[in-house]
DNA sequence: AGAGCTCTTTGTTCTTCAGCAAACTCGGGG
DNA sequence: CCCCGAGTTTGCTGAAGAACAAAGAGCTCT
């Protein structure tokens, strides 16, 4: 296998402050690998033997009820860690880990992680920071879905995915990996059939484009309105 | 002042490995505070000065849209660590911290976060595995948010309180704390009608008892099946 | 080019639950 | 001891959105 280059990590916040050296350390021990749309990295409940670190492509974290019903928990792009179990002492992965499109990964042996917390300057922090951005990001959607509607909570999750990953077209933002209706509606406690008909008015109005699994905002300054309205 | 019992930290999770003169020198460092029912701790947003752990009492953690609604995020009980900020890289409070009934806290500067991390054997591990916890916590209320009804998610709620905080008496367990209907619907992002309809139903058919502020779960395992019951 | 997916749209019906309204009850403070 | 306010109950109405149904539209693989 031919050997990693170490600027991939170079800029990465984890790794930032790390020498050259410590950076080869690093690479030395990872494992990097390709996954094809749609596979599953690595499931819930499952034992956390590796952490990951997404290189490109997106991935969704996924929980499944018992009755089947799928929930977005959130969406990892490119330059973030994932499945750090170990970084809230869990040692089983607390959801499912799914790429979006084809993605690359890095990752470690999770008996690593301390030794890297331990070893490598600023990792802990960024580790920690990442963690509690997340937890911040979780904690917002369950106050949205507690207080607000249907529509609020859908433009809001259009608008949460052109910020992270959001991409300038001519003529608006667009989402920059593939998305269906049924997936937004994982993210958001509804059915397809209500995002369809919300997607469809909002064109209407002026305010997306799309197409099959694509989403082009055109107008964001008007959803944001839109989810501010008050129910 | 006087001085803190070193018997007060020895059993709690966090500071369980350290020795004697260690609890001494975290107690010496512990401003201890009473804080009556009803008053805030601190305030979502506010800058992240101190730390605390709660001794005593219950605490309501919350956060208030700017439309005026308030979502419980969670309930911290005795012995558990709280606005840990910190913890997940964030230099303010994330939600805020109000007393339910009479509470008993220690708190440190927050300064002293990292020194404690770095220096006292299973504090570190302790204060992450409460992060993941929580964490958890939230992960399952999104999930129960988005695929539950309104009924399941209150019999989930209760059965919650009951398993933190549950307190056996006989003829069933009760929540040691005070607890409106109100506040349950805080929980549940529903409205306390709902939650009074509910608890009238639930207590004609012998699940609950229930008086002003005062819930008494007389047959859990009846609750469970509710709470399962597919929507 | 066609078959067969997956994804999307749109219409109709039905349920759940929020909103509004008003009365009642408990408990504490003046 | 009575008043007042916080907490609770209950009835009624209406709206949001889920469920059910069915057809249409792109892609992709032979």
């Amino acid at each position: 296998m031919r050997k990693l280059d170490e600027s991939l990590l170079g800029h990465i916040p984890p790794f930032r402050n790390l020498s050259r050296p410590e950076i080869r350390a690093v690479l030395d021990l990872a494992e990097p690998r390709r996954f094809a749309a749609s596979t599953a990295i690595f499931d819930e409940g499952q034992f956390a033997e590796r952490f990951y670190l997404l290189l490109d492509g997106h991935i969704r974290v996924i929980r499944t009820t018992e009755g089947g019903d799928q929930v977005i928990a959130l969406h990892i792009v490119a330059g973030q860690l994932f499945g750090i179990a170990a970084a809230i002492g869990r040692d089983t992965y607390p959801a499912t880990a799914m790429s979006v499109d084809d993605c690359l990964v890095l990752s470690w042996p999770t008996n690593q992680w301390s030794k890297f917390i331990a070893t490598y300057d600023g990792f802990a922090t960024e580790s920690y920071k990442v963690v509690g951005e997340r937890m911040g990001e979780m904690n917002n959607r369950l106050v949205e879905m507690a207080t607000q509607q249907v529509e609020q909570r859908v433009a809001r999750a259009v608008l949460r995915l052109i910020n992270q990953s959001g991409k300038k077209i001519d003529g608006g933002i667009e989402i920059d990996f593939p998305i269906t209706r049924q997936n937004l509606s994982d993210m958001t406690g509804t059915t397809l059939h209500t995002v369809s008909r919300l997607m469809s008015a909002w064109e209407k109005g002026g305010l997306v484009k799309s197409s099959r699994r694509h989403i082009v905002v055109t107008d964001a300054h008007g959803l944001v309105v839109l989810s501010e309205k008050s129910g």
